[in-house]
This record gives C-alpha cells, structure tokens and sequence, in this order.
DNA sequence: AGCCTTTACTAAATCGTTTTACTAGATTGG
DNA sequence: CCAATCTAGTAAAACGATTTAGTAAAGGCT
C-alpha cells in the first residue's frame, strides 16, 4: 500500500511541477478503490446513491488535490460524441467569415462545444478533404459558410450561413435578399436615382445568384430599368477592396453615365469610392454608393457608408443553435430548410439625392 | 461465415445510402481476418512485409469499398496523440486575430493538424477556462495571440504571437517594435513634424507598453520631444473605429496643437482621421496621420493610409510553425524565447509635410 | 529425420473512460 | 430464523484502434 501510493505521489513531484495527467485508474489505486467507484462519485451517476458520502468527499479531495482531468479521448471514444462541431469558410481573414464565425462561437462555447475550422478558398477539392478530415475528426456536424456543401452524400448534419437554399437535408440561414434589394433600391429611387450601376458577387459566393435575382425583381417593381453595361462583376477571391476598385474603373470605361452604385459588399464599396475619386467623381455629389454587410469599418469611411446590414454575428449564432439542437434531436425529426434573417438599411453619407 | 459477411452487407446497404463508419473489427470479419493484419497492412507497417501483395490487395479494395474511416478517437488514445492544437485570441471578429489566425490555420492544415480556437475578450476568468478545456481536449499545444498567457503553470508548450516575452518556457513571435517607432517616427520628422500626438493601445494589449517604450526611445533619439498631454489611449474593447475617433477627440479637446497622429492601429487611425475631419481639420494638409498593421482596407481609406506595416499572416505561420518544431524536439530542447520580424512602412496619402 | 527459417498470420494488452452486471456482507421484515 | 433488501462496492466488457509477442504451417538445409 505504501508502495502503490508511492507511486503516485512520485509522479506528482517529478519535475517539481504539476504533473500533465493523473489517470482514474492511478488515482483509484492510491485511494484503494476500484476505477468504478471513482468514475460513479465524479459524474454523479445515479447509481452512486449507494456511496457514504465520506467515501465520496475521499475521492473528491484526491481528485482536487491531484488535479484529476477525466480523458477527454477516452470519454469521446466510449460516449461517441465529441462535442465538436466542423465549421468549414471561404477565408478567415475576410470580416465577413470572422463575423459569422464569432457568433457561432459564441453559442457553441456556452453549450461547451468547441469546433474546428478550415478554409477552402472557394477550392472544390480542397473543400471535399477538409469535410473528410473534419468526419474523420468525429465533428458532431458542420456549419458551412458562404459555401456550397452538398448535404447529399454527407451523413452528418449540416447548417449552412448563406449557402445555397435547395440541398434536402441542410437547413440554411440567409438574409431575406429580397427585403435587402427593396430596401436598398427604395432609398435610392427615392433620392431620384434611375441610371444605377452594379457590382456583382463573383460566381462561387453563394450569395451572388440570390441577391442579383432579387435585385432585378425588385428594380422591376420600382420601375426601374437595369442597364446590363452597368452591371459589373468582382472577379478573384481576395478580400480587399481592391477588387470592387478593378470593377468599377470596368463601370467607368464603358462610359455609360450612372448615378448610384450599388456594390456587392462594404469591403468593394471601399474600392468603389476610391475608384471614383480618381476619376474625379465625388462621392456623394455625383455618384452615391450603398454597400452591403455594414462591418464595423464602413461608419467611418470617408464619407461613411450607407449600406444594407446583415446581422452576420446572429447568423453564425443561429446556425450554431440550428445545428445543436438538431444533433440533441435525433435525425429522424425534420427541421426547416430556411431560416430567414431580416436587413436594415443603414444611411450614412455616402447616398445623397441625384442632382443630375 | 455467409452470415458474418451478411451482417456487414446489410450494414452498408441500410437506407440506400453511404453507411456512417465500418469499424476495423467488422472489416476484419468480413475479409476473415484479424483486425492486426487489416491494421498492419493499412498503415503499411514494417511488419507487413511477410503479407502477400495478393492479401494487401484484397484489404486495400474493402477498405475502399466499405469507405474505411479509422477512428481518429481511438487513434489519439491509443497513440497519445490529437494533432491538434489551441489558439487563444482576445476576439475573432476583429481583423487582427482573424489574420493571424489565417496564418496560423495555413501551415498547420498543411501538416495534418487542425486547431480549436476560444476567445476570451480578455477576461481573465474566460482565459483561464478556456485554457484548462484545452487541456483537457488534449490539445499538444497552445498559441496565445495577443493574449497574457502565463507559461509556469502550464504543462503545454505555448507560443504567443505579440505575447509578453518574458515567460520562461514560452516563444514569443513579436515585431521589431524599435525598428517600427523608428521609421515611423523618423518618417514624421523628415515631413517636418515635431508636435506629434500618439493614441497608445489598451492597457490589456501586450503589445501597447513596448510600443510605446519604442516609440518615446525613438522619439529621443531624433531630438524630438513627447507631450504628455498628446498622449490619449483607447479604451473598451470593441474592434470598431469608433475608439480611436474617441481618443481623439479627447486629444482634440486639450486644445494642444499638433500636426501629426500616430495611431495604434488602422482601426483606431481611421476613427480619428473622422474626428479630425468632423474638427475642421483636413488630412493629411492640416494633420498627418499614421496608422499600423497594414489591414486590408488601409490602402483604401480616404486618404489612403500611411502605416507601418505588420505581417500578421507570417506571424501567425510562423508560430505555428515554431510549435510544432517544438513538439517533434521533445521538451528537452531549447527553443528560442523570441522570434522577431520586421516592419515595413507602407506610405500612402495620410501624411504629407508640415504646413504650419 | 531433425532443426532452423520464413511466411502468414493472430491473441491479447493497451490507451482511459463508462456502464452493466454482479457479489459479499449487513440489515430488516414477517 | 430465513428470505428479501440494502449497502458498498467490484469485475469485466465496451468504445476502436495500435503494437508486442506469439504460433502454426511450409520450406530449406544437412
């Protein structure tokens, strides 16, 4: 018994330090019980009613004292959950995925879930290993961002934020893209505009389809016409405003007149406007652009935004919430396939009336 | 023996689609043999010499037929071993972390690991926790981005990424915060720029009090002198402009002439690039403003932003790189205790010379 | 024929938990 | 006084891999 206990406490000490990892079974042999009892008396089992509770204060006094910390692997392995959920973006760095992936944190943490991450850079085969590895890693489901993810051939549960509404299984949630478009183009008509120009998504944001049919539905009902000349498109997937700046100067040299911009987000707004300035048009007076996103830069841009908000960090929170409450739900219950979150128009300085 | 390759037929054949997972065992049975030679012959053992190519095939074409997983669960317990590591970020929505973290996410899906990311707002309290469901998420190691995140206690590796250096055990990856006031500051002189107001980081950004050191120690050597009363601070831990329009103010109010602003970020330089403008003064003709980091949208404010450069996304990489460096060494082997990368200045149209 | 190698495998232990099914001894009820 | 119940636990299987230490059969050598 002195032996046993030995070596125990050897390991403790080693080093001089507090040492890595006492196993249950360790600790069961230094209190002379068996691993069962501990693992009843820790997790509170019901069928630790049976145990005087000296016995039970014993093992809670050692598991404190010798910082015992149950194998998360072992648990998992035996539980067959891991409390991990995949979340699979575009790219981080972009605000847009940080946002969304904030606020999918924030639910997850405070459910005691954690999740891994990885971005695909809108690559297909890169995007199908990473959902191999992350089922592989035992994630509980996947959240995908802005991202098409086939839930066809996927056997856990997916939530997308933004993806393509259609796939059976997956619930989605997204802006009301048409509210969006109204809203935007409501302001706009009522400053006076009518010659609007517009930057597009690029083709792998699932966004893109969606917001520009809506855009046109809604141009149609205001009586609107779109001229396609002065529709542009982002092209590349870096995320920097640079690629509406590239859009734009395309806008100008078809010069076709316009007097509003509509852009694809705040971050191509950004170049927008500074395109315009060279080519000494001033924002707003001759030209007003809205963005979209409203992330936490576009306040004080100069002039600062008006643009369509998204409420990103709820979405990613909403998606996390979807996700686990159909993981607790078993998967024969269906769950919606759209969860619509509603935009606000937000006025800045950046529109203004039309004064030509 | 039908009825065993029965049990794993209806198995995978169950509602028509891909099964979930097939375990070793049951592979195994269905082949007639043991989980050992399915095991040795999958992962290409040494001892797998002795097993004919004829065998190895038939293994190879079930594990692909029956789409063979091994449980990455068992694996890790069995090995002691997650591929995985933490990182610990005060907050994922502001451009900062998401960066960094971009790098840090590059090199390590790169080699095979996968990362669990918590963060903490800087409470202490979250820290703490959030460290502690590391561990016990066996995690093999820890990157601290911009976070105090003591190494005694700590039985992990850890690498901070603009961390406290000073902890004995851990790496920290930090910039040249001398070199970084110096051409900062030396860029504002030769403009011909003595009155320069500063905005200093908050107290809980490891990365404010040697800035600041840096940039009085610059500040000296250029003959140049600081003005306590052009010091302000930002303050509240929103990752919003809005801070440094703030602090600006304040510095506004003092009515203490100056003709230039070194901000602690481009976050904050553009909060105060509206303050100033919101003040009557013009940027860069009446005050010259520098910024830091480097982000996205730098190049694109109005003006364009001068600023000192930080990659962020190097950082980020190289401290995943160094952790893993570590873990292959074993923790005999010294590793350095800081890892230093340069500035570079970027400037751009915020600042111009001294008029007054 | 007898011994040694090689070939082609397998049994069992292990990682660290949880859970089910037991048991030995004490107590109680009728 | 005997059976039932309660108390205070324990042994062993399971989760799904990997790894160590075998073994049975076949072939080669003298």
């Amino acid at each position: 018994m002195r032996a046993k206990n030995k070596a125990v406490g050897d390991q403790i000490q080693n080093g001089g330090e507090v040492n890595q990892t006492v196993s249950l079974k360790e600790l069961a042999r230094h209190l002379n019980l068996s691993p069962t009892t501990l693992s009843l008396v820790l997790n509170d089992a019901p069928a630790s009613v049976s145990i005087p509770q000296e016995t039970k204060d014993r093992i809670h006094r050692a598991a404190r004292e010798f910082n015992y910390r149950p194998n998360f692997l072992a648990r998992s392995l035996r539980a067959q959950r891991t409390f991990t959920v995949g979340v699979l973006v575009p790219e981080l760095s972009d605000g847009y995925s940080a946002m969304v992936l904030g606020g999918i944190e924030d639910f997850l943490i405070q459910e005691n879930y954690f999740y891994l991450v990885a971005s695909h850079r809108h690559d297909d085969v890169l995007l199908e290993q990473y959902r191999r590895l992350l089922c592989e890693r035992r994630v509980e489901g996947l959240i995908a961002v802005d991202t098409l993810c086939g839930g066809k051939d996927s056997p856990l549960p997916v939530v997308t934020v933004s993806g393509h509404a259609g796939a059976k299984e997956v619930t989605n949630v997204a802006l009301d893209h048409t509210r969006a478009a109204i809203v935007a183009i409501e302001h706009l008509k009522t400053l006076g505009h009518t010659r609007i120009a517009f930057i597009k998504g690029q083709d792998f944001s699932s966004d893109t389809e969606v917001r520009f049919a809506a855009i046109r539905h809604a141009m149609k009902s205001f009586d609107l016409r779109i001229d396609e000349k002065l529709v542009a498109q982002l092209e590349g997937n870096s995320p920097s405003p640079e690629l509406g700046y590239v859009a734009t100067r395309k806008l100008l040299a078809t010069k076709h007149n316009f007097t509003a911009l509509f852009a694809f987000n705040d971050v191509s707004a950004t170049g927008a406007i500074r395109a315009l300035q060279e080519a000494g048009k001033n924002v707003p007076e001759d030209v007003s652009v809205i963005g979209f996103d409203d992330v936490y830069s576009a306040a004080f841009q100069n002039p600062p935004l008006t643009t369509v908000r998204q409420p990103l960090r709820e979405m990613g929170k909403l998606a996390a919430e979807t996700l686990l409450k159909r993981l607790s739900a078993g998967r024969d219950t269906e769950s919606p396939r759209l969860l619509t979150v509603q935009p606000e128009l937000i006025v800045r300085e950046s529109t203004a009336t039309c004064s030509s």
